[in-house]
RNA sequence: GGCCUCAUCGUCUAACGGUUAGGACACCAGGUUCUCAUCCUGGCAAUCGGGGUUCGAUUCCCCGUGAGGUCACCA
C-alpha cells in the first residue's frame, strides 16, 4: 500500500474562508488518520493575481487550525521547492517530454483571435472547443507563444472517492494551454506535474474541477503517470443557501474568526460537520475522534450551507466545556479596557460567571464591563423595566433603602448575601422580580447580568454600595 | 445553450427497501426564587413533482422541475 500523501495546494490570492478551509481539513485528516503526510504547496503561477502577506495569511491560518504539514513552502521537504514559481524547470522539462511524444504545439494564434474563436460559439449557443481551431501545421515553440496540449478525446469513466462512478463524453476534453506566453504553467499543467513528482496519493479538491478532469485524465496519459486517488468535495455555500460560498459575497476569513474568539477545535469540528458525518447522530467531535473517524466515504455529494448560528453554538458549547484555568488563559486578550488593574483573581471570578454565556470571545467585554467600572446611572433601565416602571420614585427608594441597610451588615461571603436576599423577599413582601431586578440594575446598570447574589459577592461590599448610594441618589 | 453534479424540517443532518421519517441548530411555550445565559420538559417543522420496479419505497430506475458548477494564456 503506498503511504497517503494529501496536499492542501492555495493560490497566495487572499485569505482562507470556511469553503477553502473544509477541503484542506479533509485532506489534513486523511493524511493523519493513515499516518501519512500532508504537504502545502503554493501554486503562484499567476503573477497578476497575487497579494502581498497573503502567502503568511494563509500559513498562519493554518497554524491557528491547527492543520500543521509535514513539508511545505517555509519548512521545505523531500521534494522541495514547494512554490510552484521556483519549480519551473519541471514544467519545461515534462513539456518538453509531450512536444516530443507529438502531445503538445504552439498555439499560433493572436488571443484576439481565440476570442473571436470563443465569440462566436457562444453566439450559436455551442460550448467553445479550441481544438476545433486545432492549427495544421504550428509553429515550432519558442516560448513567446501559449503551448497547448494536443489532447486526444474520448468517453471516460472513472472512479471518485466521493462521487462515486463518473461517465463523461469525449466532447468536454479539449487542448488547453500548459504553459502560457508568459512562461508560466496554467494551473491546469503544473498541478498534475507537481502531484505526481511529490507522490501525492490523494486529490481533494472542491467541485468546480469536476468538469475538467477528463482533461486531466486525458493528460495523465500523455504523461504516462499514474493518477492519484480523486475526491470531490461538494460546495460550501453561502447563508443564503443558494452560492457556492466566497469571498466576494462576504465570506469571512476563517483569521477573523479565531480573532472573534472562536476555539480552534469548534470551528474544525463545525467545518468538518459541513458535508461530512459519521453516520451516527453524533454532533461533537474531538480533533482525534474526526481523525480516526473521517472518510471520503461519509463525505456528503450535495453541497451545505453555512450557518453561522450553528457555529456559535458549538462554540459556545466548547467554551462551557474548557476548564475554568484554560479559559482565562485563552481570553487574556480579550478583557474590557478597564481590567488593566484587577488582579488575576478577580478576573478569573468573573469569567467563572460569564464562561456559560459565552459564545465567542469578544463578547467578554460587553458581558463584564460592569465587573470592572461603574456605568452611570441609567433611570431607563428602571423606567422601561417591565414591574419596576409600576413603582413609585418613594416605594423604588424604600425598597433600596432596604436592601442598603441590610447589605451594609452583609460579610458578602455567597451564603450570607443569599440569605440576606430571602430574609428581604419575606420582609419586604415583593415578588424576586421586582426586588432582586432593583437590586441588579442598581449594581450592574445593566440589562442582562449573572445571578444576584453571585454578582454581588464578585462585586464585593465597597462597589456594590457605592453603585446602589448612586442609584439612590439618581431616585431622590 | 452544451456538458457535469446535486435534491429529507428554515439550516446541518440520520435512516444504505419495512421507523409513528430520528437527532442537532434556530424558533415558540413552560420549569429552574430577578434579567441574560446554562440546564430540563414540551411544541412547530421535511422526504421537489410525476411515472415506474416491488407485497412494500426517503432509499432503486426513468422523465420533469429546481439548484449549483463548468465551457480562461484564473486557480
Amino acid at each position: 500500500m503506498k503511504p497517503v500523501r494529501t496536499r492542501f495546494a492555495p493560490s497566495p490570492t487572499g485569505y482562507l474562508h470556511v469553503g477553502g478551509i473544509r477541503t484542506a481539513l479533509f485532506a489534513w485528516l486523511l493524511a493523519r488518520q493513515n499516518k501519512g503526510a500532508f504537504i502545502l504547496r503554493f501554486e503562484d503561477t499567476d503573477k497578476k493575481r497575487e497579494v502581498e502577506g497573503a502567502r503568511e495569511h494563509l500559513i498562519d491560518s493554518l497554524h491557528q487550525l491547527g492543520l500543521d504539514y509535514d513539508e511545505g513552502p517555509d519548512i521545505g521537504g523531500p521534494f522541495a521547492p514547494y512554490t510552484q514559481s521556483e519549480r519551473l524547470d519541471s514544467y519545461q522539462k515534462w513539456a518538453q517530454k509531450l512536444i516530443e511524444s507529438g502531445r503538445a504545439y504552439a498555439d499560433p494564434y493572436t488571443p484576439e483571435e481565440v476570442q473571436g474563436f470563443r465569440e462566436a460559439a457562444q453566439k450559436a449557443h455551442k460550448p467553445f472547443l479550441y481544438r476545433n481551431h486545432r492549427p495544421e501545421n504550428p509553429p515550432a515553440w519558442d516560448g513567446t507563444k501559449p503551448l497547448r496540449f494536443k489532447s486526444d478525446p474520448k468517453a471516460y469513466d472513472w472512479e471518485d472517492a466521493v462521487m462515486g462512478q463518473l461517465h463523461t463524453g469525449p466532447e468536454v476534453v479539449d487542448d488547453f494551454v500548459l504553459i502560457k506566453s508568459d512562461g508560466y504553467p496554467t494551473y491546469n499543467f503544473a498541478h498534475i506535474i507537481d502531484d505526481a513528482e511529490m507522490e501525492i496519493s490523494h486529490v481533494l479538491r472542491g467541485q468546480e474541477f469536476l468538469s475538467s478532469t477528463p482533461n486531466y485524465l486525458n493528460l495523465y496519459e500523455a504523461l504516462e503517470v499514474e493518477r492519484p486517488v480523486l475526491a470531490t468535495m461538494p460546495h460550501v455555500m453561502g447563508p443564503e443557501g443558494n452560492k457556492k460560498l466566497s469571498k466576494r459575497d462576504g465570506a469571512k476569513d476563517v483569521l477573523d474568526y479565531i480573532r472573534d474568539g472562536y476555539l480552534p477545535d469548534a470551528l474544525v469540528n463545525f467545518i468538518a460537520s459541513l458535508g461530512w458525518n459519521d453516520g451516527t447522530e453524533q454532533e461533537i467531535f474531538s480533533r482525534d475522534e474526526l481523525i480516526a473517524k473521517f472518510s471520503l466515504e461519509h463525505v456528503h455529494t450535495s453541497g451545505a450551507s453555512f450557518d453561522e448560528r450553528r457555529l456559535e453554538w458549538m462554540n459556545g458549547s466548547y467554551i462551557r466545556a474548557l476548564p475554568l484555568d484554560d479559559l482565562l488563559n485563552k481570553v487574556a486578550d480579550y478583557w474590557p479596557e478597564e481590567v488593566s488593574d484587577y488582579p488575576a483573581e478577580y478576573k478569573k471570578q468573573v469569567l467563572g460567571l460569564v464562561q456559560e454565556r459565552l459564545k465567542y470571545f469578544s463578547e467578554l467585554p460587553e458581558l463584564t464591563r460592569f465587573f470592572f467600572i461603574d456605568l452611570p446611572v441609567n433611570p431607563e433601565l428602571i423606567s422601561s423595566h417591565k414591574h419596576l416602571k409600576k413603582l413609585s420614585i418613594d416605594e423604588l427608594r424604600d425598597l433600596l433603602q432596604q436592601a442598603q441597610a441590610s447589605l451594609e451588615a452583609s460579610d458578602f461571603s455567597l451564603q450570607d448575601l443569599t440569605d440576606r436576599l430571602n430574609n428581604l423577599l419575606e420582609k419586604t413582601g415583593q415578588k424576586p422580580a421586582v426586588l432582586f431586578s432593583l437590586i441588579r440594575i442598581a449594581t450592574t446598570q445593566s440589562p442582562a447580568s449573572p445571578g444576584l447574589a453571585d454578582s454581588l459577592a464578585v462585586l464585593g461590599k465597597e462597589t456594590s454600595l457605592r453603585r446602589v448610594k448612586a442609584q439612590l441618589n439618581q431616585l431622590n
